[in-house]
DNA sequence: CTTGCATTTTACCGGTCGGTCAACTAGTGT
DNA sequence: ACACTAGTTGACCGACCGGTAAAATGCAAG
């Protein structure tokens, strides 16, 4: 049962830097099949259809920055509200990074995938949601620990948790229409200003 | 000078639910024209690209909004803060009828093209960046005069605003991410807890 | 050595993409 | 009556789109 080729993982490859830096539409199957040196006859072998490999793309980014930024960021060793600032710092870093070699800030391949495919493709949109959904989770949980600690006031997590995951691509969102990761930078820190407070209060 | 036919806006007017809804590459010409009952080579005669068609989309979304809800909202004859309130609320309320005619939650036009755009056209993203800029200045505006009527504690208003801005974006690709305006609802009015301190305080 | 399956190759499909072109129409000013 | 021009028409361009089918290959188990 083991993977005969690196086939298809040289077709994700491929695909991950494209469509997260030219979008989902604009990215042929011609062209990522060219750059992975693979024949489109071979790529639908191992993809039933295009929105399967934007599905494969997506589960690696989500992979990547759980096993990477978000696994440091969320370090229950951590003070919690200093996890935030971390994962802010990570996602600076990562797009001014991501600006210095590819001359364009990025962005959150989420987000971008979001408002350009979340109203035709149902089955992306679960997708991204889901990814959304875990990283919601991540928010709440750190602020319960840090309500449970003393060191913030009580506070309604859920929503602020949704609150801060909201404010973060919003963030994102701007800085990319400046192409400015600095950007982030100024306007990051604030998440941690971000309440919802708890309906009976 | 007057404008002979209604060619033009036809155009224009055709394009514009389909870029918010379907997206700036899903969405052709050649659709365009026949919804708008023109021949390709009428619209050429208006528009050199299709690049300068969703140019003028941008510029006719920007205007209803600016006469529209934006109006209404950035009111000086209501409260400052309360102005912030009536926007969100107004957000809410146009996203949740779309999503009641369309059966979808199409989110907002300008977040929308730049997170698929701005990466590849830097005169699609000027013009973005351009609207996202006066948007800024309502708030900014506004968060002024909260602060010299005493309303709130004195901040970085020019930081702040870009904020609230950022953090509308974000709660409105998250809403499209679910496909639910009453996230809009639910998130919208801790926007007003967000606060950038001045950089000497 | 052979069967069988996973993988790869190559050629091909109908349709659409953004954009061009030259001919034609209709109205205006002189 | 004329010329000029804005607007319109419909045919056309090469390139690319996502996806298909069948034949060829390689490899492993019997």
């Amino acid at each position: 049962m083991t993977i005969a080729t690196d086939t298809r993982s040289r077709i994700i490859a491929a695909a991950k830097p494209r469509f997260h830096s030219r979008s989902y539409a604009n990215v042929g199957i011609q062209e990522i099949c060219e750059s992975a040196g693979v024949q489109k006859g071979s790529f639908y072998h191992f993809f039933p259809s295009k929105r399967d490999l934007v599905i494969a793309v997506i589960e690696e980014f989500a992979d990547d920055w759980a096993n990477g930024f978000v696994a440091e960021a969320f370090d229950p060793a951590l003070p919690p509200m200093e996890r935030i600032d971390y994962l802010i710092d990570a996602a600076y870093f990562w797009q001014k990074s991501i600006k210095q070699v590819h001359g364009r800030m990025l962005g959150c391949i989420f987000g971008n995938l979001t408002l350009e495919v979340s109203t035709q493709d149902d089955i992306v949109r679960a997708k991204l949601l889901a990814i959304f959904s875990r990283a919601k989770s991540r928010f709440q949980d750190t602020l319960d620990q840090a309500v449970a600690s003393g060191v913030i006031a009580p506070l309604d997590t859920s929503r602020t948790a949704e609150a801060m995951l909201a404010y973060l691509e919003g963030v994102i969102l701007l800085a990319k229409s400046q192409n400015d990761p600095e950007l982030l930078y100024r306007l990051g820190p604030a998440i941690k200003t971000l309440r919802v407070e708890k309906a009976g209060g």
